[in-house]
DNA sequence: GCGACAG
DNA sequence: ATCTTGTCGC
């Protein structure tokens, strides 16, 4: 797959505030992105304890069955420190890096964060979407930026409210299963919110996560500890 | 000014 | 993210 890898990653605040700015008039927020994907991509990564050694997975499923198609992993260490906006140049390189050992080519990509539910519309989704080329989408487990009315959300599957920020919807709170905190889903790259949504519904028939996140999330902490 | 803040 | 046992419920 043709990527727009950048030959260095920011190592600064201010640089890493520079690309965001220069990236995220690239991210395509219309779509249609894939109407009925077969292969889909979880991304992931762990972190040990003290030292900053990190580990990224990348698992392709088959998205009929749900059953691995493809893995692929990187290790390596966060040099960039965890800082809320920038969080992406913590996992961005060794993601990367699992992505190119990758012989499949993803048709969506499921990310663990925000894509446009960001301060300056511009998660990890729609990083990772606009490096890659592969429409993407960002499933978070808890929000960033954005509120939404509990109310005004149903309590079964597939049920959803609007994740508001500054006037501007930026995703979705959508419920994955009956009476279970829902995922906040937002736009990566290359579709829509409602595309978005409905490809993670499919994903996740059962737990809370997609498939492709619980997968990828298992692989890199095996991978982290040794676990070949 | 202060606190909160994806993973 | 990670450190962590048992426990309640389907």
């Amino acid at each position: 797959m043709r990527m727009h890898i950048p030959h260095s990653w920011p190592r600064t605040e201010a640089d890493a505030l520079a690309v965001q700015d220069q990236l995220r008039g690239l991210v395509d927020r219309v779509g249609p992105g894939p109407q009925d994907p077969r292969l889909v991509a979880g991304l992931d990564v762990a972190y040990a304890d003290g030292t900053s050694r990190v580990a990224a997975a990348v698992v392709v499923i088959d998205a009929r069955t749900l059953e691995t198609v493809e893995r692929a992993t990187a290790v390596g260490d966060a040099t960039f420190p965890y800082i809320p906006g920038l969080f992406a140049f913590r996992e961005l390189p060794v993601l990367v890096e699992a992505l190119t050992r990758l012989d499949t080519v993803p048709e969506l990509l499921l990310c663990d964060g925000q894509g446009l539910a960001h301060p300056r519309r511009f998660g990890l989704a729609c990083h990772l979407g606009v490096l890659t080329g592969i429409p993407a989408a960002g499933v978070a487990k808890t929000t960033f930026v954005g509120t939404y009315d509990p109310a005004a959300l149903g309590r079964e599957r597939g049920a959803y409210a609007p994740l508001v920020d500054r006037e501007e919807t930026v995703g979705r709170a959508l419920r994955t299963r009956d009476g279970v905190k829902p995922v906040y889903v937002s736009t990566g790259h290359g579709m829509d919110l409602d595309t978005a949504c409905r490809h993670v519904l499919a994903l996740a028939p059962k737990y809370r996560l997609p498939q492709t996140t619980r997968l990828a999330d298992r692989l890199s902490r095996d991978v982290l500890r040794g676990a070949h």
